[in-house]
DNA sequence: AAAATCTGTTTCCTATAGTGAACAAAAGAA
DNA sequence: TTCTTTTGTTCACTATAGGAAACAGATTTT
């Protein structure tokens, strides 16, 4: 056995990382997550093709479930394992904020080629960034370049229609009640084709998932 | 079975969470692990209290190691298990996806109170929920009990007015174009105030942060 | 009320994970 | 070379996880 070993062992117990993985009170956290959502027994057979009394006895600690029994439970709870193994659910589980914006009072931010609006530009770390969109723009070449940012984007035509053109497609034409999601690294841009300037509704992500 | 389920069973369906967890190479990445240490099966053995022919066997995918075991591993190795999970980290930075939803297209989820049309339901993984909600209930006690889940939800009202009921909150009126950013976790119902059924346009967040 | 349906638990049984020993191949040590 | 020692894999066996069905308690129906 080489050096490495014992060095590391050392190493390991200076950090002062936890020698010991807590209990970790799997079966508690399933039954709490199972109880949330309301579900029986078998309604968490049905969704994980684990028979019901498999997971009665995982609740009840009886069984160490296997790994690809876990693999079940995560996908057919959907949920994911960080979630199935945090029962510290003290997790400032940011809850109860709320954000209004009257038709018409977002931040105006006007551009060249767009005049957007934001909403609900008071509540500070969220995950997605809604915002209406006056579409100036009447030609591709109204844009110097690519619109380009990370993260996912949601769209929905209000009023009027639009040219939507995309690095990788051809471009679209999106009327009236009409929405598209994509990837917002792929560069974009959007033109009016109708007689007044049309307006969009669009929702990004932010932040990064880890 | 309350409402709440199938709004939920709904959203998990529209998520397109896929059915199946991948293989999640585990073995592999154990013996990536292992070796980039230098430790040879026995060193893991010591570490892990686990029998070498039991490491062996999970490094060549021959076994589905049982939670026990991965608690072992994960204690012995002194790693965190999303390290012991997360080795396909060649996270595709995808880019260049697309799902377009034309006006009524969407994937169609009824439920008592609420119609729920699910847009962009062919992209899978994606970081946002969006869909268009007609909304039948037209007095709070419609609702069983609060509507609830993980994450933020943003709303827009596109037709009709709506009164919109929240656990920690006095009863918020809203027209049409008006919007609305909050934590879902906390709860909330919608009732239609107007003549004909109110429609908004929701758009959630799903997965969880680290 | 009884009957029928659900809930969760428990009882088998089988499928399989985990162990120790035997094994073959490689690496030193003589 | 030959004899050890150490590597990883495979075998045979034991321990245990997973599944079908029986079970009892609670709830709903009739």
């Amino acid at each position: 056995m080489p050096d490495t070993t014992d060095q590391d062992a050392a190493l390991r117990i200076a950090s002062g990382r936890k020698p010991f993985v807590e209990p970790l009170r799997l079966g508690e956290r399933l039954r709490e997550i199972r109880l949330s959502n309301q579900w029986t027994l078998e309604d968490v057979s049905q969704r994980t093709g684990l028979a019901r009394s498999t997971l009665s006895k995982i609740e009840n600690d009886q069984i160490s479930p296997t790994f690809t029994a876990v693999q079940k439970l995560i996908g057919g709870l959907d949920i994911d394992l960080p979630q199935l193994l945090s029962p510290p659910r003290q997790q400032t589980r940011t809850m109860g904020r709320r954000d209004l914006t009257r038709r018409g009072q977002g931040d105006l931010h006007p551009t060249p080629t767009y005049e957007h609006e934001l909403l609900s530009c008071e509540l500070a770390q969220k995950r997605m960034i809604p915002f209406k969109t006056i579409v100036r723009a009447r030609a591709f070449e109204d844009f110097s370049e690519w619109v380009r940012h990370d993260g996912e984007e949601f769209l929905m035509v209000l009023e009027g229609e639009i040219l939507l053109y995309s690095e990788f497609y051809e471009p679209l034409r999106l009327e009236c009640g009409d929405s598209i999601y994509f990837d917002s690294a792929m560069g974009h841009a959007l033109v009016s084709t109708s007689e007044q300037d049309a307006v969009v509704l669009s929702v990004c992500t932010r932040g990064e998932a880890a």
